[in-house]
DNA sequence: CTAGATGCAAACAGTTTGCGTCACT
DNA sequence: AGTGACGCAAACTGTTTGCATCTAG
């Protein structure tokens, strides 16, 4: 559970008001122990909630992202993107601008699991390198 | 460039018919050297086929995915999830119904790039396990 | 008291589907 | 000749935005 003064704090060190609305929503989607989306968030939400609204839960999870309160799981465009499935190769993720560049497998070094996953057949290891691209650093500079 | 001949007999082993319009939504991914969208596809493709259909871009990219001539650069869900930004770890997603389980660091050897990428500042390594987790296994089976 | 947060509805973007017609095998 | 692909439009899902009202600081 996330308490009341700790919650304050929080938002306090991040420059935001501790609101009712996203106490709730933060406490939720800390004791989902999971990978929520806003809908599913949503749901949770209303049964402490009843008159809140979906706007609400995505404004306040897009400002606890913006704030580093929350974290994307996956850091890339919402939309479809697709690739030759030809060579195998990682990815260079821009968290700004979600620029993808080829990664080659040869810049990691070998990639092994100490112990396999119990009940999960593994097919394929994908690494995202996240950062900040060149284009996206020169954006930061000049501002 | 894709010929002609090499095109008709990848369909051939995947079991798809090898129509022109495949054809060019194919070579079109193929050289465009990146992580295109179907949007990007079909602005490309209309310059060779004026009278193509969005829809039909979709409907042949999802095709490629499905009989493996393409791959998706993400395999995560295509809807927001979010995480508290707690304790570095990283995912076991599975392809099938893209659910995600998270896996201990320790669980991965040290990581690390042989060589910086040049003008990208990384912050942070993600990696993706990507399998099929057990519930569809199960369904696998009993199909 | 005032900037910012909420709730609602409407707008939007990306994607899928149903259906009549057409083309590959 | 028949199955499956195409093109179009409409439907759908997930997400954002504009605006009036309300609340935390």
């Amino acid at each position: 559970m996330v308490r009341e003064d700790e919650f304050v704090a929080l938002c306090r060190s991040h420059g935001l008001a501790a609101t009712h609305q996203r106490r709730v929503i933060y406490a939720t989607v800390a004791s989902l122990h999971g990978h929520p989306s806003p809908e599913l968030i949503y749901e949770k939400v209303k049964k402490k909630i009843p008159s809140i609204s979906l706007a609400t839960v995505y404004n306040n999870v897009r400002t606890f992202l913006a704030s580093g309160m929350l974290r994307e799981v996956s850091m890339h465009h919402g939309s479809l993107r697709v690739e030759p499935n030809n060579h195998e190769h990682h990815h260079l993720v821009c968290v700004r601008c979600r620029s993808i560049t080829d990664l080659h497998a040869k810049n990691l070094g070998l990639l092994r699991l100490k112990t396999q996953p119990r009940g999960f057949r593994v097919t394929r290891i994908a690494v995202d390198v996240l950062g900040i691209c060149a284009a996206c650093a020169a954006k930061e500079v000049s501002k």
